[in-house]
DNA sequence: CGCACAGTTGACGCACATCAACCTGGGTGG
DNA sequence: CCACCCAGGTTGATGTGCGTCAACTGTGCG
């Protein structure tokens, strides 16, 4: 409990541990899963600390009559849950998308506050990275029409993945279900597919072979009210 | 920046600082603010760290054509924003519901972390209970209609109330108004007012003269879909 | 080749928005 | 102390965004 992670790490291995990166790397077992796989249950304890590699995950929540909803959307360099920092149990589920490759480092020994250098400090900043993204989604799921809620969904995911190089400045992949992205958005799927063709036919993307294409960003930031303000990180 | 803020308490102070609340008992300042006060201003540096004391207030988002979603109701115990901890700026407002007198210790000196005992765990603890908070909000506004919605609404703050010692089990002052309960759970006032008028009808509660008394919680509950779980803290 | 799953489209109904009028009670100034 | 005021609450009439149900169409995979 009071061991550090850095002990873990291979001997000579020169990087302070100092960011999520760091944590990551030094000692995580990689993982393939398929589409669907459930990767945090509820209850369950905290064995491990998992990052997505590759791929789309989510957190989600359910209600006993079925509903659901998606409350996070987790891109490649995301901490799947941060209930690891708390010895706590999962608290919502974690679930892929997609088929995923995940990172996954024991949490037996956690690491000591102690020898963080500015771990701590960086958890903290992702974790409130994740706060103005949740409440973001918030204000989607309250306040925007179904059009805008994609627009914005779409703004916000090629802002995410252009920050790890996985999108360029009018296109990344795209292989969320439409039934997901209507869990996402609290809409159906059948509406979320009339959405994307008034999308389509406006000629602000295309969506095909599971990859979006924007045509019109500035255009689509605007019907989105998107403000990428949200998602810059200060300090790093 | 390492100066500790146990040095700021009252010499010959016993108490560990070692939750929020001694972070706060210690040396903060009160103070009096009226109705709709704005608390926290976006952009601003975080000058101080905020408790909310007595009364409600929250966190809000706009959008640039005046809509408008409250992401956190906050009640009295709760801090009103953990930006403090990193030295960013106020990335979303905070403001008042009611009238409300709120605690305020400067974070200038920001405590250091190896003078904390437990404090950074309570701390990282309250983050991750906003957050389970700000999920089952999330759900409420994605999938629960109208009267689930305020159901869920009256179910959470009555737990939350109580485990200060501001509600009794059927029972709580409730004055927040149906414009800010409507852009809490994503409907119109009138919606709202609608919504009120059919858990009166239905007999499960009565809203008058700012107290909201509930006839059947049980029922209310169901009605829900609302598992107290979520709430309660695993480890204090 | 055919099965399964995801996407697409149409017809129709409902939950909630919108607009507008009216009510109510507590606070304030003359 | 009454008259006024006005923010917040209440209600009705009507419109619309999204849900529901159901059929059909790709499309990738064994």
């Amino acid at each position: 409990m009071n061991t550090t992670v850095r002990s873990a790490l291979p001997a000579g291995d020169g990087r302070r541990l100092d960011s999520i990166h760091d944590l990551f790397t030094g000692s995580m077992r990689e993982r393939e899963l398929p589409k669907r796989y459930d990767v945090l249950r509820p209850d369950d304890a905290h064995q491990s600390a998992y990052m997505l590699l590759t791929g789309y995950a989510s957190r989600y929540r359910l209600m006993s009559d079925g509903r659901r909803l998606i409350t996070t959307i987790l891109v490649p360099g995301d901490v799947c849950d941060f209930g690891f920092l708390t010895n706590s149990r999962v608290r919502r589920p974690v679930a892929t998308l997609t088929p995923c490759r995940i990172g996954e480092i024991s949490c037996n020994p956690l690491p000591d506050s102690a020898s963080w250098p500015g771990l701590a400090a960086a958890l903290l900043r992702r974790m409130q990275r994740d706060d103005v993204i949740a409440d973001e989604r918030m204000l989607t799921l309250g306040r925007r029409n179904a059009v805008e809620a994609l627009a914005h969904l779409f703004c916000e995911l090629r802002e995410r993945l252009s920050a790890v190089k996985l999108a360029t400045a009018d296109s990344f992949a795209l292989t969320i279900a439409q039934d997901d992205m209507g869990d996402t958005l609290g809409v159906t799927s059948v509406h979320i597919n009339r959405s994307l063709k008034v999308l389509r036919e406006t000629g602000l993307i295309t969506l095909e072979h599971g990859t979006l294409t924007i045509h019109d960003r500035a255009a689509l930031e605007r019907l989105a009210h998107f403000d990428p303000a949200y998602l810059r990180d200060e300090q790093d």
